[in-house]
DNA sequence: AATTTCCGATACGTTGACGTATCGTTACGA
DNA sequence: TCGTAACGATACGTCAACGTATCGGAAATT
């Protein structure tokens, strides 16, 4: 009996590569099985054959590459280590495999109850640790006191996103001790 | 000789905001004219009749409606006029006739350079007189001295925009006075 | 009242993607 | 080596939107 024929893994890699190639460059509602064939040099019918719908090769494609999506955030002070998620999210905002995309994956969120429930999911695993770090630094008074650590860490996130999607520019991942300071202030 | 038929003003605005609510559902990769069209009750050739593309009708959408999003930045001082003007973006991003088009307008953007470029004009326009206050507010001594009021704005525009797309949940406008506190400080 | 023009409706051929099915070919496991 | 499974290519009918053209009727101007 055959344990695992290794092209079915290897078109998989392939497919989830090309869709969100794919979904980068035409958006959710443009988004077609066909084109995705064609960028990966694949007939259609292996698409067919391995996802029934759009929204299922998508979702897979972002748990696929989800796992190199992790920050360390085991030692330093909270400032360090509220750096260096800052600065992470900050690398992966402006030049990531997902990258390219956001846009898209809003526009599918606000349409699809699918894309909705696992965008919203990967973004609460990557703010939560960071709302975490303020409020551990809060308590132990290397942050000003009085504020909520939510709202702060919406404030930063949002203003490495806002950069992306509502201006020209990225937010350079090297302002990062700068974008903590203007929020939470100096050390 | 006729000076204007009121026909086509009266059509033109059934048009166009049947055209918003259209791209607010639909996205901006599955926007058709024919959608429209029977969304506003009218025959699709008096949309090819006004507008040659999707786009141009989209962006005349915008335009049309785009008055009313201006904030009063006359009176008070740095603190009270900034808050006006959080609170009013807060209210237009949460609840307005714009407010369900964001993520089709952020999937557009990153596709098509007319709304690139238009989308993108709106938000400088609507950001510019915010980092204006907060400049004057610094230079008076009302905020923290030291920061760059640019990243201070997008911060705070960040966070309204990030609650909106990123989350379930909108801003409220009621915490506009909160979110200048936590990136700018106490009074 | 006459006339112009703008309207909605409808029909048209074209295109592109859908999802299914078939068929040799190739690469794998036994 | 041999059988099988997965592959690519390709053809198929269906469907939805495209953009154009035509038409009678309604509403405006004159």
């Amino acid at each position: 009996m055959m344990r695992e024929d290794p092209r079915i893994e290897r078109s998989r890699q392939v497919i989830l590569r090309a869709a969100l190639a794919e979904l980068g460059e035409v958006g959710y509602g443009a988004f077609t099985i066909e084109s995705v064939a064609a960028r990966a040099g694949v007939g259609k019918s292996t698409i067919y054959r391995h996802w029934r719908e759009k929204i299922a090769l998508i979702a897979d494609a972002f748990q696929t590459f989800h796992e190199e999506e992790l920050s360390d955030v085991s030692t330093g002070s909270p400032r360090e280590k509220l750096e260096r998620i800052v600065r992470h999210v900050a690398e992966i905002v402006s030049d990531s495999i997902f990258s390219k995309c956001i846009p898209a994956l809003i526009d599918g969120a606000a349409r699809a109850p699918e894309v909705h429930a696992f965008y919203h999911r990967f973004q609460a695993e990557a703010r939560q640790p960071l709302i975490d770090v303020i409020a551990e630094g809060i308590a132990l008074g290397d942050f000003r006191a009085g504020i909520d650590p939510a709202l702060a860490g919406v404030a930063i996130l949002g203003a490495i996103f806002y950069r992306r999607l509502m201006t020209n520019e990225t937010f350079d991942p090297d302002r990062a001790a700068e974008l903590i300071e203007t929020v939470l202030g100096k050390p």
